[in-house]
DNA sequence: AACACGGGGGT
DNA sequence: ACCCCAGTGTT
């Protein structure tokens, strides 16, 4: 969970995920439905599909216990150097340094790298390391090299002042650990949708995303991407045309959610409508009731959509994370 | 080595 | 609006 993902984010998730599968062998049994469902908000979605399929292949191959060997973590899916490393090192005080974002920061101004954090970065990083690290306390000294960065020696206004280790700080000495390491530059696409929440019987409709690529097996409204030179009501009847085959009929504006990816953001627009046709459900096309909605995994945005038609619906208030 | 892959929070 | 986060897998 906390691949790529702040402390005080995963807590509730992790606090939740323990209580519903205390061990391998309950998350092996759970459906993947219900496991994503668990996972909903968190982001990288492969890693729930990964955790799951790890405690398959254990509770089937190694009776359902964690190897504790690198060579056998990494193999692992969903199992990096990092997270192997940092299994050897908390949970067993093995002497395996852990390389991720706090390290490399903290190491990068110690060391004065001014470059990237490439991998000739990491390898001079991985090289100081070998020496720092206490061959009897090594998790002990990887908790600490990252409380220190995230605490500390943070990506903006590190408090040099109260570093324990300011002293050995070649940035620090320089005066340039403000530009260590340097920014990432980024890219900003920008995409304006329109999805169509279909209501027919009291149910509405909801679509299953493609098994792989983003967003891989969540649920959401059909729509699309609304082009250059069409409004959203256009887009959105060119979109459920082509998705659905059958037509929008009076369409009402229903909610505008923002949400931002790594890579871009959306500007979401939601319209409550009716469709002309016959709309058959399938494995990925289902007909749910609004209050059923919240049983079902959704990206971020369009679980903001779900508590609006919700709440619209008066049936009940919004909760942080529903079941 | 570069890219895909979320979402929330800080500044 | 931009940056970043207890990375991993694929190309």
């Amino acid at each position: 969970m906390l691949q790529q993902t702040t402390v005080e984010a995963v807590i509730p998730y992790y606090r939740r995920w323990v209580k519903s599968y205390p061990d391998l062998a309950a998350l092996d049994r759970a459906p993947l439905s219900r496991v994503l469902k668990d996972w909903q908000g968190l982001g990288y979605y492969e890693r729930a599909r990964n955790l799951k399929a790890a405690a398959r292949i254990l509770v089937a191959g190694n009776g359902g216990r964690v190897p504790d060997g690198f060579e056998e973590l990494v193999r692992l899916p969903g199992i990096g150097p990092y997270t192997a490393a940092a299994i050897l090192s908390l949970a067993l005080n093995r002497p395996y340094p852990v390389l991720e974002a706090n390290v490399r920061r903290v190491m990068a101004r110690l060391l004065r790298l001014r470059g990237p954090l490439d991998g000739r970065a990491d390898r001079k990083i991985a090289s100081a390391l070998s020496s720092l690290l206490p061959r009897r306390n090594a998790g002990q000294f990887n908790q600490a090299l990252m409380e220190l960065g995230a605490l500390v020696c943070r990506p903006a206004s590190p408090r040099c002042v109260s570093c324990p280790v300011a002293s050995y700080c070649s940035a620090r000495r320089r005066g340039e650990q403000d530009s260590i390491p340097p920014r990432k530059t980024k890219p900003a696409l920008r995409v304006t949708a329109a999805v169509a929440v279909i209501r027919r019987n009291g149910k509405v409709l909801i679509q299953k995303r493609p098994d792989k690529g983003l967003l891989a097996g969540l649920w959401e409204f059909p729509g699309g991407k609304v082009e250059p030179g069409e409004t959203l009501e256009s887009a959105l009847r060119r979109e459920i045309r082509e998705e659905l085959g059958v037509e929008v009929r009076d369409p009402v504006f229903l909610a505008r959610v923002k949400h931002a990816y790594t890579k871009y953001r959306v500007d979401l627009h939601a319209f409550l409508c009716r469709a002309a046709g016959a709309l058959r459900p399938s494995p990925r096309r289902l007909w749910v009731k609004p209050a059923a909605l919240r049983s079902y995994a959704f990206p971020a945005g369009s679980a903001k959509i779900v508590e609006k038609l919700i709440g619209s619906d008066g049936r009940s208030r919004p909760r942080a994370h529903g079941r």
